[in-house]
DNA sequence: CGAGTTGTTGACCTACTTCAATTCTCGTGG
DNA sequence: CCACGAGAATTGAAGTAGGTCAACAACTCG
C-alpha cells in the first residue's frame, strides 16, 4: 500500500483513491488539519455546516442523540473516510454527531471551497456520489436489521460488522476499542441487554472480550444468531 | 406548475428541475416508458442491476423481504421521484423490490447511457448526489425512530410523512391510498398492532379512516405521539 | 479509607408479537 | 338470487423479549 501525501497524508484515504491529481493540489492550501482527543467532537447535531471533514487517523462514531441520556451510534469512520458530507443535501445543519473514540486527525476543506471543486470537477462529484449510494444501502439494511431482528442478532451483527470494517491484528482481535457504552448504542439496545448477551455469547465460545478489545471464535455461529438459526 | 414535456411528460419531474436541457433533449431517444399495473413489481431485489428509473405517475412503494411473509416498506416513490438509483453504488443488484401500489408509469433509462451522461455532465450528477443526500438523511431519522421510538409513536410518525409526502386532497384525505398491510409494513409493526392503534386514534380524534383513505384530524396531537407527551 | 463512578446481575413489568377465534366482505358458481 | 368459501378485517388472550430499576461488587481517585 502505497502512501499517498499529497492530499491529507493518509494511506489510500478516500480522495487518493479519486486519483485526481489536479484536485488533490489544489486543496493542499485550503485544508486544514485538527487533531481531535478521545471523547472530543467534530461536530453536533445541529451545528450548521461549514464544511466536509476527511479521517486521516483514528476513528469517530457519528451519532443522535435520543430522550436525552440514550444515543444510537449510526456509524463509524476510521482512516481514508468522508465524514459531515451529509451537509451537501438541502438541510443546513448536520444531522448527527461526530466524536472520536479514538485520538484521531481529520482534515478540513471548507464547504464553498469543496462545492465549487464539485460542480467542476464530475469526476469527484461521481465518486461522492458512488460513496452516497453505497453508505444508503448500509443504511437501508440496517434499517431492516432493526426493525427486524433480535437484539441477541443485532449484536452478532454489530460485531461481524466492527470485523468487516476494522479487520483483525495478528492476535486475532478486531482492530478497533469500544467501550460496552458504545457498542450498545451501535448495536441499539440497553447497555445491561448488551452484556447478558455478551456472557451469553463468550460461555458459548463465540467471541472473547479481553478489556475493551474483541475477538470473534465462531463466525459460522454468529451467522447463525444472525438469521435466527440458533433457538 | 408548468408541464415539461421534454423528458417524461410529468409535472416537475426530476430531471425537469435539473433546467439540464441539453441532457433532457439527449435521453429523449432512449428512454422507453413502462406502464405497471397495481401490484406489479418493476424490479425485485437481487435482480441485476440494467437501468434507472423514474417515476412518471402514480405510486411505487420499495421494500425489502424478511422472513418469507414480513416486509419493510422503505419509502414511497411518487411522480418525479428517482428510482433505483442505489444501482449506481458498488452493489450490482437490487437491495430492494419496487412495486406499484397504484397503477403507475415510469420512464426507463439503460444505466450505461446514464452513466455515461454522469460522467460528462457535472450538473447532473451533483443533482443527484443531492437526492442522495437527502435521501441517506432521511434514511437516518427513521433507523432512529425505529430503534427507539414505541409503535405507537411510528404509526403517528408514518401518518405525518404520508401526509406531507403526499399532501391531501379537498376533502382532507391524504392523497394516496394503502393497505393495512402496507401502512402496517411502512411503519415496521404488526398487522394486528397497527389495527388496534387505528382505533385507538380514531377514538381519541386524531385520525379518520375511509376505507383506505386516511384523514389528519389533530396533528398537534399526534406530534405528541410522537414525542412521548401522550402518557 | 471513604465517596463516587463504572461494571454486573437479578427481578419485575410492559409493550409487542403471535396465535386463535370470529365476523365481515365479496366474488363465484350452482 | 342465494349459498358458499376464501380471503381479509377485527378482536381477545397468552407468552415473551427486552427495557427499566434497583441492588450490589469492583475499581478509581482524592
Amino acid at each position: 500500500m502505497k502512501e499517498c501525501r499529497d492530499c491529507c497524508d493518509v494511506q489510500s484515504c478516500f480522495l487518493c483513491r479519486l486519483s485526481l491529481d489536479d484536485w488533490r493540489l489544489a486543496i493542499k492550501s485550503h485544508k486544514k488539519n485538527f487533531s481531535i482527543k478521545k471523547g472530543h467532537s467534530i461536530f453536533k447535531e445541529g451545528d450548521p455546516v461549514t464544511g466536509i471533514y476527511f479521517v486521516y487517523s483514528g476513528t469517530i462514531k457519528a451519532h443522535k442523540r435520543w430522550d436525552n441520556e440514550k444515543e444510537l451510534i449510526i456509524r463509524f469512520s476510521k482512516a481514508g473516510d468522508v465524514l459531515g458530507h451529509l451537509g451537501l443535501g438541502a438541510e443546513p445543519r448536520y444531522p448527527v454527531s461526530a466524536t472520536a473514540v479514538e485520538p484521531s486527525v481529520v482534515c478540513y476543506i471548507d464547504l464553498s471551497f469543496f462545492e465549487s471543486s464539485l460542480k467542476v470537477n464530475a469526476a469527484l462529484t461521481y465518486k461522492l456520489m458512488q460513496v452516497f449510494a453505497d453508505e444508503l444501502h448500509d443504511s437501508r439494511k440496517s434499517m431492516l436489521n432493526f426493525v427486524h431482528m433480535s437484539v441477541k442478532a443485532r449484536i452478532a451483527q454489530a460485531f461481524i460488522a466492527l470485523k468487516s470494517q476494522f479487520g483483525t491484528a495478528d492476535d486475532g482481535y478486531i482492530k478497533v476499542e469500544l467501550s460496552r457504552q458504545d457498542l450498545s448504542s451501535f448495536s441499539g439496545t440497553s447497555y445491561e441487554t448488551l452484556f447478558k448477551v455478551i456472557n451469553e455469547f463468550t460461555q458459548d465460545g463465540l467471541v472473547e472480550f479481553s478489556g475493551r478489545k474483541i475477538k470473534l471464535l465462531d463466525e459460522a455461529m454468529l451467522s447463525k444468531v444472525i438469521s435466527g438459526d440458533s433457538l
